[in-house]
DNA sequence: CCTTTAGTTTGATGTTCGTCAAACAGTTTG
DNA sequence: CAAACTGTTTGACGAACATCAAACTAAAGG
C-alpha cells in the first residue's frame, strides 16, 4: 500500500510570504535547486549541506510546510519532490523563475569554483 | 543638476540569496508590490507600514542593497523605483512572477478585507 | 531479540534581524 | 539665522531562527 504524504498546505493555503521566508536560507535554496526537475528524489541524494541531520530535517519540514515540497515516507527513507504544478497554478512563473539556469547558477556558484 | 543614486549593487553583483532574504519580510514585500509598476515613486506615497520612519528607512535600504530598488535624493525627499529591467536581465521572470496579480493579491489581501 | 539504519523531535545556544527612540544631517521656508 | 521638514544613522532590546546534541520512533537485517 502507498503511504500518505506528510502534512502540507493545500494549494489554496499556500502563501507567498511563507514561500519567500522559506527561501531565505542558503541551504533551503540549495535544496529547492536540487529539486528543480520536479521529480521525486530520495533525501539521501540531496546535496551535502554540511549540517547535522536534525538541521536538514528542520529545513525539509520548513519547505514542506511552506508548500514547496511533497514528502512520502517509504520504508525508513523518504521521497520528496517540488510541487511544481501546484505552485505554478498558484503563483504563475514563480518556480520557473526560481529554478531558471541563471538562478541555479547564482545559488550554486559559490560551491563550484576551483 | 541631477543627483546620484544611493549606493546599490551593479547588475552583475545582484545575488539571488540576497534578493530572497530581502523579501522575507511582510513590510518589504508590500513595498515591492507598491513599486511593481516600475515607475518612480515618492517614498511618502508608499503604503503605510505602521512602523517608525527609521524602520521604513531600514527596509528601503535593505531592498536597495539587495538590488531591488534604485533611489535618488531629490531635495529633502526621495524618488525610488524597482530596477525592473536590470532584475529581469539578471533573473528572467523573477520580478514578473513576484509582482503578478496572484502574488500581489496574496500579499496585499490580509489588508484589504472588510 | 538485538543492532543498525533513516529520519524526527526536543531543548539549549548563539546569531540574525525587525523594531523603536533619540540623535543627526541636509533642505526648504519664514 | 531659526524653525520645520524629510529621511538616515546609531544603539538597545526582544523575537525569530539556524544550528547542534541527545533522545526518540520506526523499519530492516542478522
Amino acid at each position: 500500500m502507498v503511504d500518505q504524504p506528510l502534512p502540507m498546505p493545500a494549494a489554496a493555503e499556500i502563501r507567498l510570504p511563507e514561500l519567500v521566508k522559506a527561501l531565505a536560507d542558503q541551504n533551503r535554496l540549495k535544496i529547492v535547486m536540487a529539486l528543480a526537475d520536479g521529480e521525486f528524489h530520495h533525501i539521501i541524494d540531496l546535496p551535502d549541506l554540511d549540517v547535522q541531520k536534525s538541521t536538514q530535517s528542520h529545513h525539509l519540514r520548513t519547505l514542506r510546510e511552506a508548500g514547496f515540497t511533497e514528502t512520502y515516507i517509504e520504508g525508513r527513507s523518504c521521497r520528496i519532490r517540488l510541487r511544481v504544478d501546484t505552485l505554478d497554478a498558484r503563483f504563475p512563473g514563480f518556480v520557473e523563475a526560481l529554478t531558471s539556469p541563471a538562478a541555479r547558477a547564482d545559488v550554486l556558484a559559490p560551491a563550484l569554483p576551483a
